[in-house]
RNA sequence: GCCGGGAUGGUGGAAUUGGUAGACACGCAAGACUUAAAAUCUUGUGGCUUCACGGCCGUGCGGGUUCGAUUCCCGCUCCUGGUACCA
């Protein structure tokens, strides 16, 4: 009766869907289960733009998919809505961060519906509701009862920790803890003080109160964890960030730091996404050993990974903040080390790491002693030593480590070979080769002198073999006003939990969202931020959680948002158990997917969830650049010339909205309609059109190249807009949006609406019998289709339904034996109009009930085959044979062949190659 | 510096175990329909060469393996993501 018409139709089943909670997902143990969860959008102001539904897009396809295989999908969205931007608008405007998060939700919403997705809307989650934060403030509670037995490698609670240390104080516990835990034993348990008591149980807790130095950000007031900040900056706002000590919140991550290591075995991911986690984590084996100073009490720590050379040690270098510094530092040295001291504390982060060329240090004049041989060696202040890295000293091997090599070489300091090889290119560091000069090491390979090295140290009681993460503890706080409270007051300084009973812990209303004029978070601005137990009213922590601590577990609220008892029932945590698809960028790897697999690990020990490892399989969408166009303004004028001609003449380049452009050609009319300044703006054309330029850059504002998905639905509809995000390329690959492709697919959805419909645009579907070659075509689709779903190779697929439907308009086919299949195989991907189909052809329930069509192999069988003849590996010619044709009989075909008789010129081939079924190759 | 990913027509891209390079689509050109435009449809379209048949070149560059290489191996160039004195 009409035209395809998406606007209509798209509204219509979008509706349909929601009325009939078609994608409402309920636990069925009957049928299998799939889990497909798309990264937790940030709500932000600026809405939704074209790049950030192409991850959705992919997974709603892939749902859609499983759904006509039988599978009981989960498919939820949701928001991860405290954060900063939210608060920075608060903190300008003075309004609520809930309202202006509750309205950009809003926006989000609507523009998500548009699109038409499958999602549960009823299982929708928001980190910020109270109803979902309690949750996470259990979490950390938790956390706080909880500590890390390495005998039994899991999370045990707090309570079996006392009893513990009750019966034989710390002695022989193998716990995660603090470096500085003293011994004790039950004994003076008993005899330590309730602060005492306290305080040594924050040693061992998987989330504690300690000084640490921080990354303190000082223009957004807080600080920010170490994959916050970028080169020096923070990441959201670009503010410079420096280190500063300060009594913070940690997680004690680093105690999970193997089997996080270990986990990843267990997944299927992406290996580039694996090996960021793995450095991320930086485990490497090697030796931890102290050397005593001569003429003093003091021993200095040092960590190594190639004890091997440890007759290689020329001197010690010791970060400038090292504990020991000053006490080493002798009359003598006193001024230039001081000096060199102050200028390396004064450098900031920032220019350390940008400056790492410069080599720079100083002598302290004290001397140590190498354990191994009795030398005496020098030890050197140097600020290439990281005093957050090991114990802060290293044992410098200039011949077989660059670093010590370039600073021995700098400050002439002896270099000795202990390893077979040329030092003609300076440094090596010889893994494999022999050991030489080494005493009791010398003439054996690497790994051996390292064991021997090792039990050497363990004899003589001065070190021990030892394993070191670059992983840090992760910090917990940020002094900000729009997140989750912490469940904590403090009495006397220390901190206690409240009681579970009372959680939420609401977040409070404040004045203004800065810091107070003291320099405390937002919430010391909250009128009673207090907590009154039945010996007294005590404040409450005054920080917040950072924004990873709701999203580390959203996964499992998702499969029960609703449940007031539990965070997730244990019932639905076994049934939906991991994510099996998990899409969405790789700027996460280090932050919220490392978060999230020890939370994970952390409730599965504790035994809330079933699961060990959230994220069965992963894939990284690339990011969508954006691409901008260009108008030439010749200089002092308002007079534009087209890209073509512009050389011609003295211009400069200006942005131009990507959205009065279509296919590079300026829209003229919105143009000069675009800014008041352009309204007597004249052109120089070529061909009668105006050509912009275009390059590849971020998607911004500024840039005028944000492409809003809105407005793309509105010409073409959500369909087109789904088909195109994906025929635009590998999911995976990086590429920048441009709408110079729209038009095809646009098509194809008109040509496939055709098909189904005559001249006048009425229904006409035939049940007769499909011909050989329609269903070849069917088939054919079917089995491209399936196997590009299972590869999730969604790029190919859209092109093979366009050959498909190209095919079929060419038999002029309308058999609803073609076509009923054809709109189950295209509704993943193109939802509205393959529902719309799908009910013309007379069905009264959704095509989401639908099966899969199976592919069958007889509809493809060929007789015969098209063979490229080749002379010398060119295609020079194309026989068609019967398949049933052996070898001999092809080989004499071939021959036969003019063509081939031609580049033969009389001669005998040199040598045959015949692949039946594929091609035919002859060598002269 | 180190660890990843990539480079194919004017453009986005395809070629799933080495077997017809350029599928599909955009753009462009010509034509049909139309008073005209839009829309739609048809045909052509890697480069060079040829009236044509055809030939030569061609998947970032240089080598190699192979009957045959976009695909495998070695050595480079450029772009891009991550990471950065981690001992």
């Amino acid at each position: 009766m009409a035209d395809y018409n998406p606007s209509v139709i798209e509204k219509k089943w979008q509706q349909y869907w929601e009325q009939n909670q078609v994608f409402n997902a309920k636990v069925n143990p009957n049928k299998p289960k799939f889990y497909s969860l798309d990264m937790f959008p940030y709500p932000s102001g600026a809405g939704l733009h074209v790049g950030h539904p192409l991850g959705y897009i992919a997974s709603d396809i892939v749902t859609r998919y499983k759904r006509l295989q039988g599978f009981n999908v989960l498919h939820p969205m949701g928001y991860d809505s405290f954060g900063l931007p939210a608060e920075q608008y608060a903190i300008q405007t003075g309004q609520h961060p809930a309202i202006t998060t509750e309205e950009n939700i809003t926006r989000y919403t609507e523009q998500l519906k548009n699109i038409g997705f499958a999602f549960d809307w009823e299982k929708e989650v928001r980190t910020s509701n109270q109803d979902y934060y309690k949750w996470t403030q259990w979490i950390f509670m938790q956390l706080f009862n909880s500590y890390y037995d390495k005998e039994e490698n899991k999370a045990k609670s707090i309570s079996s920790l006392i009893e513990r240390f009750q019966t034989t104080g710390n002695l022989g516990l193998n716990a995660v803890c603090d470096e500085d835990t003293i011994d004790f034993t039950a004994e003076d348990w008993e005899n330590f003080s309730d602060e005492e008591k306290q305080k040594t149980l924050l040693k061992y807790r998987l989330t504690y109160l300690a000084e640490t130095t921080v990354n303190w950000c000082a223009a957004l007031g807080t600080v920010l964890s170490n994959d916050e900040v970028k080169d020096g900056f923070s990441e959201r706002g670009g503010h410079p960030v420096e280190r500063k000590k300060m009594m913070q919140w940690s997680m004690r991550i680093t105690a999970y730091a193997d089997r996080l290591l270990e986990g990843l075995e267990k997944v299927d991911w992406n290996e580039p996404i694996k090996e960021m986690q793995r450095n991320w984590i930086g485990k490497s084996k090697g030796a931890e050993m102290v050397f005593q100073v001569k003429g003093h009490d003091k021993q200095i720590k040092v960590f190594t990974t190639r004890i091997d050379t440890i007759y290689g040690v020329t001197y010690l270098a010791l970060a400038p903040e090292h504990d020991f510094v000053a006490d080493l530092i002798t009359k003598d040295q006193e001024k230039i080390a001081n000096e060199y001291i102050a200028t390396a504390k004064n450098r900031s982060e920032r220019d350390r790491m940008s400056d790492v060329k410069t080599i720079s240090g100083a002598f302290t004049g004290s001397y140590a002693i190498n354990p191994f041989n009795g030398e005496e060696i020098q030890i050197w202040i140097a600020d290439y030593v990281l005093a957050g890295y090991g114990t802060g000293a290293v044992m410098a091997v200039p011949a077989h480590d660059e670093r010590d090599f370039n600073f021995a070489k700098h400050f002439d300091l002896e270099i000795r070979q202990v390893i077979e090889g040329s030092m003609e290119n300076g440094s090596f560091p010889g893994k494999g080769g022999t050991i030489i000069n080494s005493d009791f090491l010398s003439n054996l390979p690497m790994q051996q002198a390292m064991d021997k090295a090792i039990a050497f140290l363990e004899e003589h009681k001065i070190g021990k073999g030892k394993i070191q993460y670059r992983m840090r503890d992760a910090i917990f706080t940020r002094q900000r006003y729009w997140g989750e409270p912490l469940p904590v007051y403090f009495n006397d300084g220390l901190p206690y939990l409240i009681n579970e009973q009372d959680l939420p812990l609401v977040l409070p209303e404040v004045d203004k969202y800065l810091p107070t004029e003291d320099g405390e978070p937002p919430l010391a601005r909250a009128s009673n931020w207090t907590y009154t137990t039945a010996s007294g009213t005590y404040p409450l922590e005054k920080s917040t959680m950072p924004g990873w601590a709701g999203s580390s577990w959203y996964f499992f609220r998702y499969m029960d948002p609703k449940n007031s008892e539990e965070f997730v029932s244990s019932e639905k945590a076994a049934y939906w158990g991991a994510v099996d698809l998990y899409i969405g960028g790789a700027e996460h790897a280090t932050g919220h997917l490392l978060y999230s697999r020890f939370w994970t690990k952390f409730l599965f020990d504790i035994g809330t969830v079933p699961i060990e490892e959230p994220f069965q399989k992963m894939i990284n969408q690339g990011m969508i650049q954006g691409r901008s166009n260009f108008v030439y303004r010749i200089k002092g004028s308002n007079k534009f010339v087209s890209h073509g001609l512009k050389d011609q003449y003295d211009t400069s380049a200006m942005h131009v909205d990507v959205n009065i452009v279509h296919n590079d050609q300026l829209n003229l009319e919105k143009f000069t309609a675009w800014r008041p300044d352009l309204v007597d703006a004249t052109f120089i054309l070529e061909d009668g059109k105006y050509i912009c330029g275009s390059e590849v850059e971020k998607m911004s504002k500024s840039k005028y190249n944000v492409v809003n998905p809105d407005d793309i639905i509105e010409r073409y509809g959500a369909d087109t807009l789904r088909l195109y995000e994906m025929f635009l390329g590998p999911l995976e690959q990086f590429k920048p949006w441009n709408t110079n492709g729209i038009d095809g697919v646009s098509k194809f959805l008109k040509k496939l609406w055709k098909l189904y419909h005559d001249n006048q645009g009425n229904v006409a579907v035939s049940n007769d019998k499909a011909s050989p070659e329609e269903l070849k075509t069917l088939h054919k689709t079917i089995k491209k289709t399936k196997e590009d779903l299972d590869n999730y190779s969604f790029n190919t697929s859209v092109a093979s339904f366009m050959i498909c439907v190209n095919e079929l308009s060419a038999l002029k086919c309308n058999k609803r034996e073609i076509l009923e299949p054809l709109a189950v195989i295209i509704s993943p991907y193109a939802p509205h109009v393959a529902e719309e189909l799908w009910s013309l052809l007379g069905h009264e329930n959704s095509i989401v009930e639908a099966a899969f069509p199976v592919f069958n192999e007889s509809y493809l069988v060929e007789s015969s085959h098209e063979y490229p003849v080749s002379v010398n590996g060119k295609m020079r010619t194309k026989l068609s044979l019967s398949l049933s044709l052996s070898k001999e009989e092809i080989e004499k075909a071939a021959l036969e062949d003019e063509t081939v008789q031609k580049w033969l010129e009389g001669k005998a081939p040199k040598k045959m190659i015949v692949v039946p079924g594929k091609i035919v190759n002859i060598v002269i």
